[in-house]
DNA sequence: TATGAATGAGTTTTCATTCAT
DNA sequence: GATGAATGAAAACTCATTCAT
């Protein structure tokens, strides 16, 4: 694939990115209390020893693991919702992500660290500060689709950011308990159907007159 | 309170109540992860055994401390929600006792439950079941004041309330990462202003005309 | 034996006994490196678990074997001690004493808990606050056998105390290292001739001139 | 220093100082259990691998920081010692040496290694053969400056010898105990005191006769 | 009803050492 | 000569659970 890449000397970004796999694995399929340092090396194959080696600590693997899903994912989502230009078509694009999220469990690992942040709380100020570019992209998401208009006099874009969010991992977490997105997926759908009708009706677009 | 009540086993009683009350503070303190019988036990004062000799495992108490809190919460959402006549004043109420929970981290048990239930599976439908309450709770308020009008042909109601319960548990989420409740309860807020403008909006009212 | 003692419910006591002296004899012969959980509970058959069970952690079962040795050899030193009463006495009953430390490596304890009080720092002021009785004691013996005189006035009594635990420290040491303690025993056996003599010599006995 | 040295090859001899001076480093402010090969390493700042590369093994790069430390403190002790002429001189100038001896540490590297000889017997005759020499170098100052004289028919110079060794390393055991050479230091100074007054005592005069 | 004792398997992390480069 | 990667075994300690009393 990447022809100037030499196979010798390979083996230390390799093994991380190895190591890195099974810990989003182990995340997804055995949640944060499973994600054992043993349970992830047994997962991918290799030596326990190996994660210590790599990562210094079992919470420096999992900020790893949510450094890299969530890399992965924001690069997506950013790709794909630059194309939208109003609301239904944003909530279209993201319906259509975070279905893609929902069937993987990519959010998983979101879900399960910050539960883990309780029980280990040197993960919360990183967790947090690797939420941010999420409330950014969202927040910018909203406010070039909406407008900035009058709808934001009542809600800052911010909060609505949040409880986009927020509405996200908790759909996560209630389809992880129904064994199957539909739920969320049909809401989802449903959003777009009303985004659709938004756009004509009078009382959102003063809500939000600064779109063309 | 209940004189029909015999003096004797009432021990038993007692002690299974501070065993749940145990439970659920070092779920809410320490996450699912940190709830092992050891830091109950010791949270609670009490010998890690009497764990076992009352709930017979770590995961019946834990069901146990889940149906303890919910119970308790349920019963106030309803008492208060009872008396919310309008879909604003459903925010407001709803808002208000919302609050209560992000201060108090009511919420935090089930969110820690619903994380664990991947690493414990057999956990998994118990809390399931458990959740069933509070979407009926919820589609019912939903229904009853928004009068399942226009608005249920292109959502169902079960699906707006997989939503609200969904947003409430990923608000809590973020919550917890933030340290402090004040953009959760910053949403309700305004979810109360819109609520209110809601009314006068004709297009609202044609989604939702049942209501007198 | 103890004929109160009922034969039920002793476990606990009778178990941390067993424990005390697993460690000490692994102290006594793998040293305070090899003096791991692991190798306690091999040396004595039971769990390592058990260890934790009863002492909190290693370094808390450490301690309580030097006070197991320490106590036992005390109140020996003490009881052989009373009765000599003059300094050549006083050599010769010490010096049959720590013929029995030597021979069965009693000190070594100390020895090796003092040398890894370097790697676990927290041992440090535990080891020294328990040093501190076997200082009183040496001094209190010297005062008495030497009767405070003139020697006093070139060096503190606790000074030369410090002394002689430091050479009965050091020598256990090199005993160790020689695998015998001939060198030291011949050490003690010259103390009790030179002893012996020094009663005659004037000017030892201006320096004691205390004793009768 | 030395002109006809390669400057290639030196590479390796400087690296290997370095490891020893790591080595002795963590030996005294970690202990033998805490000389690890990483932690040598992290110390001086080089590769673990390294130790093994330039010494075989952990255990031979400890035994070299014990010749390295020994080395240069038995010239020091030889050159400072072969201006004392008399038993007082004698005590005096080891006095002043111990006492930096104390307050630098450098004994320790010898009784923790003593002590983990228990736990790695391979270093035990390793190490007893490198005290030797300070046995002989101790026999000797004492021949030289008692003369062999009647103390020599009571006690062996070497058995003598055996025990200021013996209190030299235990001092130095009580002076890490104390966190302070204080005490340690008096014992030395009062030494000093008595060894000036013994030359006009006729008792030890006869005890040691033969010096001129 | 309650508890202290006990355990086998688990936890995170470090160990000395090897090896390919 | 030097190093990054790798490992099996061991470190201290905790786990959920059982059981005799």
């Amino acid at each position: 694939m990447t022809p100037g890449r030499k196979a010798v000397r390979a083996g230390g970004e390799e093994t991380r990115a190895r190591i890195v796999e099974a810990a989003v694995a182990t995340l997804r399929t055995a949640g944060f209390a499973g994600a054992s340092a043993r349970a992830i090396a047994g997962a991918g194959g290799f030596n326990q020893a190996l994660i210590f080696y790599h990562f210094g600590s079992l919470d420096d693997l999992l900020l790893a693991a949510l450094d890299a899903t969530a890399a992965a994912r924001l690069a997506r989502y950013e790709a794909a919702v630059a194309k939208a230009g109003s609301l239904p078509e944003l909530l279209k694009v993201a319906g259509r992500l975070y279905d893609e999220d929902l069937a993987s469990g990519h959010i998983t690992v979101v879900t399960e660290l910050i539960g883990g942040s309780l029980t280990r709380p040197a993960l919360r100020p990183e967790i947090k500060r690797r939420m941010q570019p999420w409330l950014d992209f969202t927040e910018a998401a909203l406010g070039r689709t909406t407008g900035g208009g009058l709808l934001y006099r009542i809600v800052p874009g911010r909060d609505v950011a949040y409880g986009v969010i927020g509405l996200y991992l908790g759909l996560q977490m209630l389809t992880h308990l129904d064994g199957r997105p539909d739920r969320a997926r049909a809401l989802f759908a449903a959003g777009s159907r009303i985004g659709a009708r938004l756009d004509t009706v009078a009382f959102w677009r003063r809500l939000t007159p600064g779109r063309s």
